[in-house]
DNA sequence: TGCGTTCCCGTACCACGTACGAGAATAGTA
DNA sequence: TACTATTCTCGTACGTGGTACGGGAACGCA
């Protein structure tokens, strides 16, 4: 069951998860591996959602039964977390840092921006559950430490801007693949115009009404992630 | 079923879900209510989290049927929304506008932290779904954007500020309920120390290893709310 | 050859969202 | 007062989901 909130505090010993104790000699040998099977999981939920990757779906996809799924990962919940290190992954190598600090973390936010659009499912995964730092990801956090070196902060305050560079990411993307989704549908964006047009006739709410009767500005989503992180990271050097 | 990305664009027309036609005279009388299934639904959220809402707890809660809820809510994504806004409504009356949008912003901000806290499940649910602009909704975002009328931003940028701010702190409460909940659980935050310790010990992470061994400041998450936020909020008013 | 170990996976269970449709309650009409 | 149309209630049932259980198959080693 996918958690929806912060709760429950995720379950398995990361030790056991990401230190494999490498092949013990003994026993059958492994038809599948826990890359193969994350690989599948990720390209469903690429082609047809989050809600496309089921134990199911993913075991047919890579030719198992069902229940061997769970000789690679305990429960779908890590399965989840296996495909979010995998696509982090897709991070590496990174550019190399300019020495500017502020510039060098705008260049992970982009890249950050772009693995999303390629995973669209990935953002609401970060949001939902804990961070996870599996090898790729650890392996980008260390860049992103590298990248803050030049900053004036201290380590806490490293890995806190870190994770609100990406939090700032997800939730821009989110919001960029949900209303691409919604003009898809040219009726659901109608009933909404309709919606907010009544809103705004009622006279309940003038600020809301001049709001939507501005002009709609041309913009494109990239120029708006590209303005609105410049605004937030050069926010950022304010002293503490 | 749970969206768990920014697809689907939710399937009901918000013109039928909040403007009701008032109750027609025929037929027979509503047993219930939406507003005493939605409470009912939240109680259960705040409780035992959001996994515990299934159709039939709410129902069994309010001494229904499970199918009657259908009734009142056409589908379970619906009644979320329902949840949502109801308690949104607990954002009014808000406190009043003082003509300094920059300190009307972080108020407005610090009341939505307080919201989220109390409903834990809130910040999951703001982020999974597409806005769903019912009454109580409306009101706050009304309020909000008078607060923002002193800025020099167009309609799309307020829109666009008031978005970013509950993302933000959106953000920032589910990772402190996430931090709670982890270190409420000793032997967690035990494992999770003992991984990031091997980690940093394996000379592959050097940066990471740094970050760590800073001494822990014991900031509340209060203070680094209200320190991120300003640091936010007064990066806003750089002229686009 | 036998044994211990490891992995594969069919079957089964329970919980979920919700479609269907029969029955009960109500208001308007004759 | 009957009749009827309308509106709501909710028991049953279906399909799908995660995953516990446990028997059998494949392998390394003695």
């Amino acid at each position: 069951m996918v958690r929806d909130d912060g709760s429950g505090a995720g379950g398995v010993d990361p030790q056991k998860l990401w230190q494999s104790p490498q092949q013990p000699r003994k026993g059958r040998k492994p038809a599948f591996s826990r890359e193969a099977i994350t690989a599948a999981a990720v390209a469903l939920a690429d082609a047809e959602g989050i809600d496309a990757v089921t134990m199911r779906r993913v075991a047919s996809q890579v030719g198992a039964g069902v229940m061997s799924l769970y000789s690679y990962a305990p429960d779908k919940e890590t399965l989840l977390r296996l495909m979010v290190d995998q696509v982090n992954g897709e991070l590496s190598p990174p550019d190399p840092l300019t020495g500017d600090w502020r510039a060098d973390l705008k260049a992970i936010a982009h890249a950050q921006r772009a693995l999303m659009l390629r995973h669209p499912w990935l953002p609401a995964a970060l949001f939902n559950r804990r961070w996870s730092l599996g090898p790729n990801t650890l392996a980008f956090l260390e860049h992103a430490l590298a990248a803050l070196r030049p900053a004036a902060l201290d380590g806490g305050a490293k890995l806190e801007v870190f994770s609100l560079i990406t939090g700032f990411t997800a939730r821009l993307v989110a919001d960029e693949i949900a209303q691409a989704a919604f003009s898809a549908s040219p009726e659901l964006a109608a009933a909404e115009a309709r919606y907010l047009a009544s809103v705004a006739a009622d006279g309940h709410h003038p600020e809301l009404a001049e709001a939507l009767s501005a002009p709609a500005r041309p913009l494109t989503p990239d120029a708006t992630f590209a303005r609105l992180l410049d605004r937030m990271v050069d926010g950022l050097d304010a002293g503490s």
